[in-house]
DNA sequence: AACCATTAGTTTAATATCAATACTAATTCG
DNA sequence: CGAATTAGTATTGATATTAAACTAATGGTT
């Protein structure tokens, strides 16, 4: 959780901080810079690089790689993130398991573990997280490495000041401390501990674990059981917008059709009673205890499946628009497991997001759209980015 | 425009400048602070702090106020912007005429005007609009003050990357270099000259020039002859929303009525169709030469005027609430010519907002919605908020 | 009224950071 | 093999902040 900027003043560490940041996130971005090369970038003379690189090293966070080719002068030395020495740690807690992965600076999974999981109470569910974790640990030999922290994805709002989940209707849990819950059965799991949204943990993930070009902002759409997003926008550090009770991006209540079907949540015409796993269910009878994927990929060629998913993807596609218009992000990544339900899902979707979005400009470029089919680990891995990304840019000392 | 930060690095001037933008930040924020509250609150030293208002005061950007209470021990001296030294100017360019706004640094407008146009080229507009604020100028004695820049609001999306005017549907225009065609006019304006997007320049304004209690994020709606807004998020500098394209705040575009009636972007069932300038002259057949709301007014009662503005009105709550669910901001603006009809058109969105904003979570606190009756220079002002916001957090010197 | 405690603000010396410069190192090209 | 070129390091110097001591101004207490 990238700590929001209070009344920015500062002093010389302060100033030394930032410049050290700076630099491992150049090269945390684009593998294989030179000193040289960071100096020219960051706007630094090369002696600041050198001794703010130097101490880098030493303290594990780089690795010296490769010379690069020279042309005509002494050859550079590469210079890479070390991934070694640290482990960061991510889970999701979703409808229907847990999700686990442990992965290193440069956001590779080094270890990970899915468990199927029936909604339980927070208490049982923390013991198991905490039990599967430890596994995990031991797995990676975290002996050898240096643990950075933990970061926890959850199906629900979480309140913007305080890590605490809110609401998350498809587990029945309302304001639950769910880290407070972990905590016991993992004392030996040090560093950073936060929680976050699974869309906007994905979201951030998406953005913060990209190398080369790296869009100005984005948006993760997370479609499964509901519809959820997460918006970030890369302004150095990127930021995720939450909103002011954590609400930013519960699209799947934003209403298409006033006067519609009643949703959950009470409202009529939403979303969600359009598009999401839910919704598939109902239109198909498919029961709540059998598997929607698994039960909808040998059916995909039958015309009632084929009409209740082609009606979501067009609804789909309709939030997908709307997000493009309120929000106008850099790129769109679309997730969860309904994509796994392929064209007859998507088809529609991308048809009409893709024809419609340039109404406005005429013909500019298209705001790519990147559909993930195998999203399983994207929310945990993108919490264990918001464990690095609060040590980056935080105030903490480690870094 | 603030300045996107690049990768962040720094030496001593751009430490010296980051506190001297943070110490007159909290002063224009909260007038009244004294050298010993400033350094509590920006974690500087109370020598720093001295430097750094010193030299604000010499430059005359504050002015030192009145002692204030003691309570055992000497008394502080207050601190305030010092108004009677500088003079930022904003401008807009509406569908029905042009408004002019001089104002100090606290964004008190020391001289105003209004003209009225029908659509006419650019050229013939930026003439125009050059003479007038060439008068203003003499009007407010630029003579005595160091004239800060130019801030203009246009009815369309700006380019992200560059000053350029994309499209205003409104005026007819596409594309257009408007700055560069003032230019030629007004030589001898001096500083920062931006341009932007009509609401988001508006939005900009409402959440900058506000003192004590700051919103930790505004959207500005608005409503007039299409439907745009804006959302700043304040995050030390107020950051403005702009997306990739600009499209960012396009909200008259958003769809609320999949295979509704036709919108003049091509797409059905967007919220202009729905609710807008246009629609409402369509539903009641008022013609284009006709002023809307000087026409509206005596007719509110009419149960056939009532219907139409109900109807629309119905649409904006939904329109404000779907506002609430993807950017969830600590606060909605609505403003624009509209908002003049009150309630037969604000009551039915009001009250669709308020009553169904605390579905998902409960009973919260309500996200408050403040409707501005009178918006005629809330653009101007916002263009101007935007020229002293670049100067403060900016890479320019004057500061 | 004199004095003390308290808080505001300034001055001075010390420290830390980055920049500038000069330097060494390693490669290509002629 | 040497000149040119580029990478990276070491030394010195400029500058911003800090810490600590100091002056200033007020309220309360004796």
């Amino acid at each position: 959780m990238p700590t929001s900027n209070q009344h920015k003043a500062g002093d010389l560490h302060f100033l030394k901080r930032l410049n050290r940041s700076a630099i491992l996130e150049l090269v945390r971005r684009s593998p294989g810079l030179t000193r040289a090369d960071i100096a020219t970038e960051a706007q630094l003379t090369k002696a600041t690089v050198g001794v703010c690189i130097q101490s880098l090293l030493e303290q594990g966070w780089l690795r010296e790689g490769e010379l690069q080719k020279s042309s005509g002068g002494r050859p550079g030395r590469a210079l890479h993130l070390n991934e070694e020495r640290h482990v960061l740690f991510g889970a999701e807690v979703g409808v229907h398991g847990l999700r686990l992965v442990a992965c290193t600076l440069a956001g590779h999974v080094l270890a990970s573990h899915h468990e199927h999981l029936v909604p339980t109470t927070p208490e049982v569910t923390a013991e198991l997280l905490g039990e599967l974790l430890r596994r995990l640990m031991s797995e990676v030999r975290v002996k050898d490495r240096l643990c950075l922290g933990l970061g926890v994805a959850l199906p629900g709002p979480i309140a913007p000041d305080k890590p605490v989940l809110r609401l998350a209707p498809n587990l029945g849990w309302r304001d639950i401390r769910f880290l407070e819950l972990l905590r016991p059965h993992l004392p030996q799991l040090e560093g950073v501990w936060l929680m976050d949204n699974e869309a906007k943990a994905a979201a951030f993930g998406e953005h913060y674990f990209r190398t080369g070009h790296v869009p100005e902002s984005l948006i993760y759409v997370s479609a499964g059981t509901g519809i959820g997003s997460g918006m970030v926008v890369g302004s150095h550090p990127p930021l995720l917008t939450r909103g002011v009770q954590g609400l930013a991006g519960e699209i799947g209540h934003t209403i298409l059709q006033p006067g519609g079907l009643y949703c959950h949540c009470g409202n009529r015409g939403c979303a969600e009673t359009l598009v999401s796993g839910w919704t598939i269910r109902a239109a198909l009878s498919i029961a709540e205890e059998e598997d929607l994927i698994a039960t909808l990929l040998p059916r995909l060629e039958e015309p009632e499946v084929q009409v209740a998913l082609r009606r979501a993807g067009e609804a789909l596609g309709v939030l997908l628009l709307n997000l493009h218009h309120t929000q106008n992000p850099a790129e769109i990544v679309l997730g969860g497991s309904l994509t796994q339900l392929g064209d007859p899902l998507l088809a529609p979707a991308l048809d009409f997001f893709k024809s419609n979005q340039s109404r406005l400009l005429g013909t500019t470029q298209q705001v790519p759209l990147r559909v993930i089919q195998d999203s399983t680990f994207i929310a945990a891995r993108g919490a264990a980015a918001q464990v690095l990304a609060s040590l980056i840019h935080g105030s903490n000392d480690l870094i």
